[in-house]
This record gives C-alpha cells, sequence and structure tokens, in this order.
DNA sequence: TGACTAACTTACCAGTTCGTACATTAGCCA
DNA sequence: TGGCTAATGTACGAACTGGTAAGTTAGTCA
C-alpha cells in the first residue's frame, strides 16, 4: 500500500502532533480506567499506542500530568454532552424527569469515564484540583436544573426548598451507583444492576424517585 | 533500655499471633483504602506495624491474599453492625426512615469502607468472587428492609411492586455517593457533601426522597 | 536546496517492589 | 529442663517501572 509518491513516511504514517496526542489519550484513559492511576503502567499505554514511550514524555510530561490531561479531556466531553441538554420546552415534571433519563443513559454509556472518577476520588481529587481546567468548572445540567426548578416553584409543582445542586447530587448517585458499583453489589446480592433486560426498570425508578421527591408534601416544617 | 531480669521479648513485647495478625490487618486496611490496591506498598504496611514484611507472607500469603483478608473482616463488620438494626417496632414508614438514617450515619462512620469498596469495584469485585466468605452473602439490612416493605404494603402504605433489593440499591446510593465522590464534587461545584453543617440536611434529604418514593401515587400503569 | 526545528526512536538507568532463603528465638509441653 | 514448633527477624535478589540522555528524521521555509 505504500506508494512512492507520498512524502517519505517511515511506518505509513506522517507525522502528525495531533494524533500522536490523541492516541495517546485514547490509550491513556482506557487504561487508567481498566486498572486505576496506580495500577497503569506508562510501558504498557506506549506500547499499546503506534508510538513510543518518548512521546507520551515528549507531549504530557509525565504520567500525572498524563492522568491530568486523561480527565481533562473525560470532562470536556461530558460537558459538551451536557450543553446538548434539550429539555426546556417540557413542562417541570417532565422535564425534571428527562433531565433524570438522560443522566442515566449518559452514565451508561461512558462506564469509562465513571471509573475515572471513581479513581480520582481515591486520589481525593488532587488532579482536578491541580488543573487550571477543571477547577470548579461546574456543570451545564446545573443550570439547566436550577432553571427547570425555579419554573416547578412558580407553578407550585415543587416543594421550595430544593436546590439544584443537591437535586444533582440525587440524580448523580443512583446513576452513578449502579454504574460503578455494580461489580461488588452483583457479586453480594446476586443482582446485575446493569442487565440490559433491568434497563428501563431502573430508568423508571430513578425518575419516579426524583419526581416523588420532588412533588410530595413535606410533613415537617 | 533493655534490662536483664525481664524474660527477654526484644521489643517490650511477647510474641501474640492473633495479635499480629490484627496489627497487620489494620495497618492494611488504612494502607490500601488510603492509597489502592495497586498503590498500597507491601513495605510500607509492614513499616508502618510492629513487625515486620516476612510475617504479611507468613500469615496471608501475599498482597493480593492480604487484601482479601481485608475486605473479608471490612465486610464482616459491616454485617455485624446490620445485624443490631432495630428498627421493626416501628411503624413502617418510620422504620424506613430510620433504616435510611442508620445506613446514612453508618457510611459516613466508615469512609475506609467505601474506599475499599470503590476500589474493589476498580477491580471488577475479583477478590469477592474468589473469597469463600464473601460470595453471595447478603445483607441482614435486607431481610430488614423486606419484612418492613411486607409490613408496608399490607398497611397499604406502600406501592406495591417495591422490590427489597432495589430499595436498598436506591437508599445505598445516596450514601454512598455522598461519601465517595465528596472529593470531585467538592472541587467541580464547591460544596462539601460531608460537611457537618450540612449532615443534618442531608440526612433528612434521604429520608425524605425514600419515602416520597414508597408512598406516592405511580401515574403509570 | 539547504538549514532549522518539531516530531520521533533507541537504549538505558536508578530506584523501587514483591517475594523468599535462611537464621533465630519464645514459649509450651512431656 | 530440655527439646520442639510456631513465630519472628534479616538480608537479599530478580523483575519491574518511571523517567531520561542522546541521537535521528521529516517537513517547512527562507
Amino acid at each position: 500500500m505504500t506508494s512512492v509518491d507520498e512524502p517519505a513516511r517511515s511506518n505509513g504514517r506522517t507525522r502528525d502532533a495531533a494524533r500522536t496526542q490523541a492516541e495517546i489519550l485514547d490509550v491513556a484513559t482506557r487504561e487508567f480506567a481498566r486498572v486505576g492511576y496506580a495500577g497503569a503502567r506508562v510501558d504498557d499505554i506506549a506500547a499499546r499506542t503506534s508510538t513510543t514511550k518518548r512521546m507520551i514524555y515528549y507531549y504530557f510530561g509525565g504520567k500525572e500530568q498524563l492522568f491530568t490531561a486523561v480527565l481533562e479531556r473525560a470532562y470536556g466531553v461530558i460537558r459538551e454532552a451536557e450543553q446538548r441538554l434539550d429539555v426546556e420546552h417540557l413542562d417541570p415534571v417532565a422535564a425534571i424527569r428527562r433531565l433524570a433519563e438522560l443522566t442515566f443513559d449518559h452514565h451508561e454509556q461512558h462506564p469509562d469515564f465513571i471509573r475515572l472518577v471513581s479513581i480520582e476520588n481515591i486520589h481525593e481529587a488532587e488532579h482536578i484540583a491541580a488543573s487550571e481546567k477543571l477547577g470548579r468548572i461546574g456543570s451545564p445540567a446545573l443550570d439547566v436544573i436550577r432553571r427547570i426548578l425555579a419554573a416547578g416553584r412558580e407553578s407550585g409543582l415543587f416543594t421550595a426548598e430544593v436546590d439544584a445542586v443537591d437535586l444533582h447530587a440525587m440524580i448523580s448517585s443512583f446513576c452513578f451507583f449502579r454504574v460503578a458499583n455494580r461489580h461488588t453489589f452483583g457479586a453480594l446480592f446476586g443482582r446485575d444492576l446493569v442487565d440490559p433486560a433491568q434497563r428501563e426498570h431502573y430508568r423508571t425508578m430513578l425518575g419516579d424517585m426524583v419526581i416523588a421527591y420532588l412533588t410530595a408534601e413535606r410533613t415537617g416544617g
């Protein structure tokens, strides 16, 4: 396949800094998600790319910075997805349910990201804290929740005191746990939380839970 | 400092297999929880005990088996605590709320255990799966939930189709997430989920959520 | 077209890390 | 009280692992 005309590539590919970096990030993401930060091996990551270990140090500086770069890109993908959220044309109840479902879907579709977050928590979020790109990045979903809650309160459907960050935590908890802890949960209780046959069941359960919470009459004062 | 009379214990302690093993497990639990399985160093664990690395291999066989032993003991502690649950004298609504609160407290009081569970999930629960003591161990809390749900259904207070394992997952999700993900959540949203000043707030929120879910009228059919 | 720089490769090292061979001793029991 | 065994300590090594020194090549631009 190597044609004579093409400008002299040593092994079938030309030099391309962006592509090399992207490939390293792809592989590193998989490896860090698979075995954790300490469990990942720079040599292994390099071996799984079409480039060499030296390039990791050339572009990223070291293992630690590579992990930070992986986190930065992963969170960037999440942010982008959240920016595409389009639920505010619905009434508040339907909008929150839809938002919860999309969060649910998103967690299910990005198990590697979930694992990276777990791993970063084991390291007490030190890489996020050290990253300029990631400190207090917030979340577009949060703004959406804020607006829906305001609309829900105005229409009198939702309990007044619910906070957007708290609701985000509530929704995320369920979605995160289901993916992150599926292995221990499955081993201990014999139930696969990510079983496709149960998917609709848990998706509905999450929506029911959140809506029930938001629309319930509080007893206490 | 070494006196001549004393029956020659080299450094002030007698031989005691049980104590040595327990000490190793204590230290190993802290270390594994602190830096993960791959991040933990056998030499470091040994250095933090009053015995030597040789003893770890003598009693446990290796790093992998030591981690499994740590998990087995940690889950044992949880089981014991759950066996002391005493909520069934309450009416179903109060009982579930109380159970949720105790689960909440328990997660807060055992952050090391939470971290070990996160770590074991990164390893896809392979140690639990390989352990004779831990496979399908279930949970005493589950039986309690089952009985309360039955009582709640009979009295007509609870929605009929709620499953005990699912409810356990729902309660655990919130409690687990709050402790396990507090670092990334705090770094990204500037809110400490484990802030003592917010403790009552989140504890109430969990109870409200679960009760709202259980007592809500389902719309769908 | 030739020199300059970014992109890349190879080979290697120093420190680490799990594990073990070997030596020793405390304490119990006949 | 003396011997036996579980318990313990010391020293070491082979493989691994993050990181780097030194050199090479592709592509671009004056």
